[in-house]
DNA sequence: TTTCCGGCTGATT
DNA sequence: GAATCAGCCGGAA
């Protein structure tokens, strides 16, 4: 891997801060905007990878294409408090971790 | 190095 | 709408 070029990661997280606050961006959405909207499976692990360290990320705005918190986390409370986060932004989050992307999806760039 | 799996997506059936 | 297939890139074994 050559250090010079950036990997779809460091693109990932670019992207990923640029999510405006309110808002919530897909997998596929981040990864299309890296260059490979296939590889949205690879933003998820990159997100998970991170961790809390990268609190500068907003890695709570990251859903699936259903809206849903498909986040996995090393505890099952993980979703709970992406919700949290969520939710004090005024995205609303109903019982099933599911958020509207009719409303909240972040379309403000390739849409 | 190779191989396999995976928090996904889009197209097709 | 649900099920299936293939493609994407990274990390772990």
């Amino acid at each position: 891997m050559s250090k010079d070029s950036p990997n779809f990661r460091d693109l990932v997280l670019d992207f990923v801060q640029q999510v405006p606050a309110g808002k919530v961006a897909t997998y596929g959405q981040i990864a299309a905007l890296a260059g490979s909207p296939r590889a949205g499976r690879i933003v998820g692990g990159i997100l998970s990878s991170l961790g809390m360290e990268e609190s500068h990320i907003p890695w709570w705005r990251i859903v699936n294409r259903h809206g849903y918190l498909s986040i996995k986390g090393h505890s099952a409370d993980i979703k709970d408090f992406q919700r949290e986060l969520l939710l004090r932004e005024n995205v609303q989050v109903n019982d099933e971790y599911l958020v509207d992307l009719r409303q909240f999806g972040w379309q403000g760039l390739s849409f």
